[in-house]
RNA sequence: GCGGACGUGGCGGAACUGGUAGACGCAGCGGACUUAAAAUCCGCUUCUCGGUGAGAGUGGGGGUUCGAAUCCCUCCGUCCGCACCA
């Protein structure tokens, strides 16, 4: 069969495509007679457009699981949509398109751009979070999670945005106000449900130890966030009340610096004293508008109001301290008090200062002269934070701040005062959004029963279609009948639960219903989910380094305590991919263009492409629909193809960094990919038939030294892929394929190395180029499929060589080199550098000191 | 402020446990082929110097070493995360 000069992209990744789909080449079965390998990327949100940033990842997550499937590993690699959430009810209000049609359609939209991609997924395992037949699981862990202590509902501050009638995440809340209305939200304590992910939260840290194959960055990110800090409860008593201040501190060996007690506005007793108090009342007020975002922190004065109540000292019942109401303390964390020591902590220093407390050293510097340390030392602008030696406090005299700590524990537990605690930064889950586009919580609120969870029969609760956007807040609470029902227990009228949970709830455990999508009646087949997991490859964008990485691992711990599963870890492998960025292009009137509006092609500046005027090209920046800098994946695949869209993604840098996108990027991809076709269409010299053995023995030097280049390569891709360096393992290929430019065709046994390295070439690219390599495969002979093909073997006798060059330095600088055989000894190697005619011009006249030789590497001839 | 990562040609980036800095690609320059263009192929491409060679060079300065992009100290800069966490 004559083989076609030019590639036809379009015909080869159409052909590939059916053949792979014909033969379900990518259909996961459990084979526990098998090492598995479940590669997973992060699943997206049917947004209905795929972009760059998706690209990238499924093409690195196809990659591996190609590579992982050719290694021998029987290989899950599935695909579904995140598909809960407030952009479809934005469409929803904006466009009357009801959530549910919405999100279907751009599902379908969205699964017909990611085909062209070639991904090698298993289809028949896609699962949509919005279908009832996904959530109706989640409501079951749900209802298991309550028994087990794991869910539970409480009062909790929340913004509250009261134009929406809604409450807000974090992140939607920007500058004090909300993102869509613009109204400045409030603080507001409403009942909520939450998950406990605080039970874990000691089992969270200690095993972020084990998570090797983590990134640093993401392990650390994740530590920060639990914030463990060792410390203690402290009991104050009230002067003239029954009850005791109980306060939080890391510091307990500096209570004898201790000048006065500070709440927060929140706690019970700040709202109790403002009862009968309009001054405080006032306080309080002023500090709940000053808001929580950052620049309201930045700029807020510390800011006390004193209530005139006196704390008593834990160690001494003469000593009191006032207790102030403060605007730094924060309810949330610890018990909402503090007790301050303004010598050693630079906030309570400001606060002393400003109130005229008294600031008592109670810490020495280990190099100060303890009997002559005073106040003086921290009289200046600064506490003294570091470690040293406790003064001028009784029994602790003398002591490190380790071991004061540890006395001034075992002290106040002695005397009933408090104990020795560890306190968490991490913080319970709020699960409850007041929105229709979710998985309805399954509990019902009777009058007389209280909360009575939906019995297990009657799930799924599913969400009523006939709703209606036109008034503010939530539907299901607008909604006529819906939320009407008689209690289970009871039989009285009473009504659902109209929250619904947090999308981040359905992400927390798809890639466990992964593993056995099918079954109805359980979340997960138990055999199945235990053959697969751990995801052995997790790889997504590190804007998930907490919350949803974390809520993840909380939600697999549970699930294991309920029984669902037995691994407490979803992710034994996480790899966090860079942004794809681009150039930004600005026009004279300062408007953004987009990149198929501007002309670069000519010399000199860009100009635009409508009317040739001037272009600024400004800063290269992540892709985003403000700076108009994207690029639309649909097109680059429609024009060039998937093989090189992928290709120039793993080739262009390391996966973990940013990328920026650019058409000459592209374009140098692109040609590769007809240049591997070219090596395999028009070779210059006739190749043998496929498996014709390489006469090793009657190859020249030259020849012998190409053919182990071919092993030297796949030795290297090998590792290069095992290790996430893609950009380093296509160098590789091309630094083979560009040493096919030095073979002599007339050579003995040249056409049998041609085709090792061309055959070599395609069999490793193909987890980067699926298609090219296929039809390459094909050319060349192949009757196998690429993709049921094992990956290629280096023979290890070829990945030596006889001779090495050794590098010659005079005083430390490159002065020549010599090839000798390998290992020679070291007075060969020294003799032969001494011989060189350039080492004896640096050398002569000067008296040799030493011979420096790094056998196979280096010899340094040292002279003065 | 706290924590983390990083700094290499015009650009993205290579460089194993310290051992020939700049692989591979992009951009650029020159040549071949062509009536021409595109495509392709070949060559050059860190800087400086009278150039078959030498000097400098991995953010700046210092140190360890026969030898440092790599290790240590110090300063500068960039990026990211957290941020009144007691």
């Amino acid at each position: 069969m004559a083989v076609a000069e030019r590639y036809a992209v379009k015909e080869s990744e159409a052909h590939w495509q059916q053949v792979w789909a014909e033969r379900d080449c990518f259909r996961a079965t459990e084979d526990p007679g098998r090492p598995k390998y479940y590669v997973l990327e992060m699943f997206p949100y049917p947004s209905g457009r795929i972009h760059m940033g998706h690209l990238r990842n499924y093409t690195m997550g196809d990659l591996v699981a190609r590579f992982r499937r050719a290694r021998g590993f029987n290989v899950l690699h599935p695909m579904g949509w995140d598909a809960f959430g407030l952009p479809a009810e934005n469409a929803a209000i904006q466009r009357r398109v009801h959530p549910a049609k919405w999100t279907r359609e751009n599902i379908a939209a969205m699964r017909a751009q990611l085909q062209p991609m070639g991904l090698s997924l298993d289809w028949s395992r896609e699962i949509a979070t919005c279908e009832p037949a996904y959530y109706r699981h989640e409501q079951k862990m749900f209802l298991d999670f309550l028994k087990a202590g794991l869910a539970y509902r409480t009062e909790a501050w929340v913004n509250w945005d009261p134009v929406e009638h809604t409450v807000l995440a974090n992140e939607q809340v920007i500058d004090g106000k909300g993102w869509r209305s613009g109204a400045p939200v409030e603080r507001r304590k409403l009942a909520q449900w939450s998950f406990r992910i605080t039970r874990y939260a000691e089992d969270l840290l200690r095993a972020i130890a084990e998570l090797e194959r983590w990134p640093d960055k993401v392990r650390t990110m994740q530590t920060n966030w639990i914030g463990r800090s060792e410390g203690a409860h402290l009991r104050w008593d009230i002067q003239g009340r029954d009850e005791a201040l109980e306060v939080f501190t890391t510091r307990p060996d500096t209570l004898y610096g201790a000048s006065f007690c500070a709440i927060s506005p929140n706690h019970p007793l700040a709202s109790e004293l403002a009862r009968d108090n309009p001054d405080l009342a006032a306080f309080i007020a002023d500090c709940a508008r000053l808001g929580t975002s950052e620049e309201a922190i930045e700029t807020a004065e510390k800011k006390g109001f004193d209530t005139g109540l006196k704390a008593v000292h834990p160690f001494d019942e003469s000593w009191t301290v006032p207790i102030y109401v403060a605007n730094f303390v924060l309810m949330e964390y610890g018990t909402g008090a503090i007790f301050g020591c303004p010598a050693h902590d630079q906030r309570d220093f400001d606060f002393a200062k400003k109130y005229r407390l008294p600031i008592i050293a109670v810490v020495a510097p280990r190099d100060a002269d303890v009997e002559a340390f005073s106040n003086d030392l921290v009289a200046g602008d600064e506490a003294f934070v570091g470690d040293g030696v406790a003064v001028h406090s009784d029994f602790l005299n003398g002591l490190s701040v380790t071991e004061a700590k540890r006395a001034a524990i075992a002290r106040v537990e002695s005397l009933g005062k408090g104990a020795g605690t560890v306190q968490y930064r991490l913080r319970d889950w709020g699960v409850s959004r007041q929105r229709y586009w979710g998985c309805p919580i399954p509990v019902i609120h009777c009058d007389a029963c209280g909360i009575v969870p939906v019995p297990e029969d009657q799930l799924p609760v599913t969400l009523p279609e006939d709703v209606t956007f036109d008034a503010p807040g939530n539907p299901l609470d607008h909604h006529p009948t819906w939320k009407h029902v008689d209690c289970p227990t009871c039989g009285r009228a009473a009504v659902r639960e109209t929250d619904t949970f947090d999308t981040f709830v359905e992400s927390s455990w798809y890639f466990a219903r992964f593993c056995a999508p099918q079954s109805d009646t359980v979340a997960f087949d138990r055999a199945a989910v235990d053959y697969w997991l751990p995801v052995d490859q997790y790889i997504g964008g590190v804007e998930h380094a907490v919350l949803h990485l974390l809520y993840s691992r909380f939600f697999t711990r549970a699930l294991r305590e309920c029984g669902y599963l037995t691994v407490a870890e979803p992710f034994a492998g996480l790899f966090t991919q860079g942004m794809v960025t681009h150039e930004t292009y600005q026009a004279a009137d300062g408007s953004w263009l987009e990149p198929a509006e501007v002309d670069k092609t000519g010399d000199g500046a860009a100009r635009r492409l409508s009317d040739g005027s001037p272009v600024t090209i400004g800063r290269v920046e992540k892709m985003s629909k403000s700076r108009r800098n994207t690029v639309d994946p649909e097109t680059i695949l429609e024009t060039y193809g998937a093989d090189a869209a992928r290709l120039f993604i793993v080739s262009d840098n390391p996966p973990d960094g940013d990328m920026e996108w650019s058409d000459a990027g592209l374009e140098g991809a692109w040609r590769y990919v007809n240049r591997i076709w070219r090596l395999v269409a028009t070779p210059p010299v006739e190749m043998p038939p496929m498996g014709t053995p390489v006469p090793v023995a009657d190859l020249d030097t030259a020849t012998l030294g190409l053919y182990r280049r071919a092993h030297k390569t796949i030795a290297g891709v090998t590792e290069d892929l095992e290790r996430f360096r893609f950009n380093t393992a296509v160098a590789r290929i091309r630094e083979l394929t560009n040493a096919l430019g030095e073979l002599k065709p007339e050579a003995p046994g040249a056409g049998a190395v041609y085709r090792f390295c061309v055959e070599t070439a395609v069999r490793l690219l193909n987890p980067m180029v699926p298609h090219l390599s296929e039809s390459c495969w094909t050319a060349l002979g192949g009757t196998t499929i690429l993709a049921e093909t094992d990956w290629p073997e280096a023979d290890p006798a070829h990945l030596v060589d006889d001779t090495v060059t050794l590098a010659v330095q005079v005083n430390g600088k490159l002065r020549g080199q010599v090839d000798l055989p390998k290992d020679c000894p070291k007075d060969q190697a020294e003799a032969a550098a001494l011989a060189l005619e350039n080492v004896r011009a640096h050398t002569d006249g000067k008296t040799l000191r030493k011979v420096v030789v790094v056998p196979n590497r280096i010899v340094n001839v040292v002279v003065g």
